[in-house]
DNA sequence: GGCTGTGTTCAATAATAATTGAACCTTAAA
DNA sequence: TTTAAGGTTCAATTATTATTGAACACAGCC
């Protein structure tokens, strides 16, 4: 959360340090690790695209963890490699959209689940067919169909929350 | 997953452990631990209320483990208290208003974040004025907003998302 | 009172997830 | 073709979270 050394010295460094706390709650929210979002927080703060290297310094990180982190927020469109000075460098910087952001999050974390869920549900219905008691089969269809509709439900709203956050 | 002796036999349990599994990976993708979603999954596939040695017994789960888990989903409103035989025991039976599910965690989990989110924002506006740089100041000052527009976006679409997930 | 069944709490432990660091790959410069 | 810098991968380690179990509280029964 702060610099590698735990000093902030500058009022620079003191926001950017209370803009990285503010993205590290963020993520926890959202269930991912925190180093994601201390490496986004230190991009979003900066005007400048970094390297790699700039947030292992920053942020007193190892070399591995700067490459997943960075790997995960590329692929939830979060961040986005740009060229910068004639480097043998890559240079990075936050995607700030937040449309871009939810999106990516939807596509990755949620819909794969979401599909997974789906799955079941559709062996569960085939199961049902073998339950004897009548009473007991109308109550499991009563409960899985339900688990249906909160399934479509899912997958009618996240389009549109995605819509709404967008513009 | 599976009974305590992990051996499902009837036609039944086939369909209990399922969606169990269901509530297992659902519960993952928002964050709340494993047990939650079991216990849950057990009593929604249950046609009876049931007490707490019940939970234990069909989970294997240790009673501090279903005290604490039922606590939690009793303060999500995601399972409730019911009078069911005059017992000492207190039964427990799932609350399966989609509705009820996603507002006790929009409560619980998303509000509090959220206002700590708002709570740094404040104070990050606050730390602003004392950028002198004018170049750097305006740099930071559209960063700032736009994480007030991300937060604001976020208040009004709880609301509608609850509302649209409850009829 | 003492005993038993039901439920809660919380420090200790176990399980899980995140992070590291060493080995490795690639590319470009020497 | 050797060296070094930038970057990736993944098994080992560390940090974090969840789960346990023992101690406790309460209520009804004997």
């Amino acid at each position: 959360m702060m610099n590698a050394d735990d000093k902030p010295s500058t009022e620079v460094e003191v926001i950017d340090d209370r803009i990285l706390s503010f993205f590290q709650d963020g993520v926890r929210m959202i269930g991912l690790p925190k180093s994601l979002g201390e490496i986004y927080g230190v991009l979003y703060a900066s005007p400048k695209p970094m390297t790699m290297q700039d947030l292992i310094n920053r942020l007193g990180i190892s070399k591995g963890s700067a490459s997943q982190g960075l790997k995960m927020l590329r692929t939830l469109g979060a961040v986005r490699q740009v060229d910068y000075r004639d480097d043998r460098k890559t240079y990075f910087e936050a995607d700030v959209e937040l449309k871009k952001l939810v999106g990516g999050f939807i596509r990755e974390e949620i819909r794969p689940h979401l599909k997974s869920g789906q799955d079941k549900l559709a062996r569960l219905e085939r199961e049902l067919d073998k339950v004897d008691d009548p009473e007991l089969k109308a109550f499991y269809e009563e409960r899985i169909k339900r688990l249906g509709r909160w399934s479509g439900k899912a997958n009618l709203v996240l389009p549109l929350l995605q819509k709404f956050l967008g513009e």
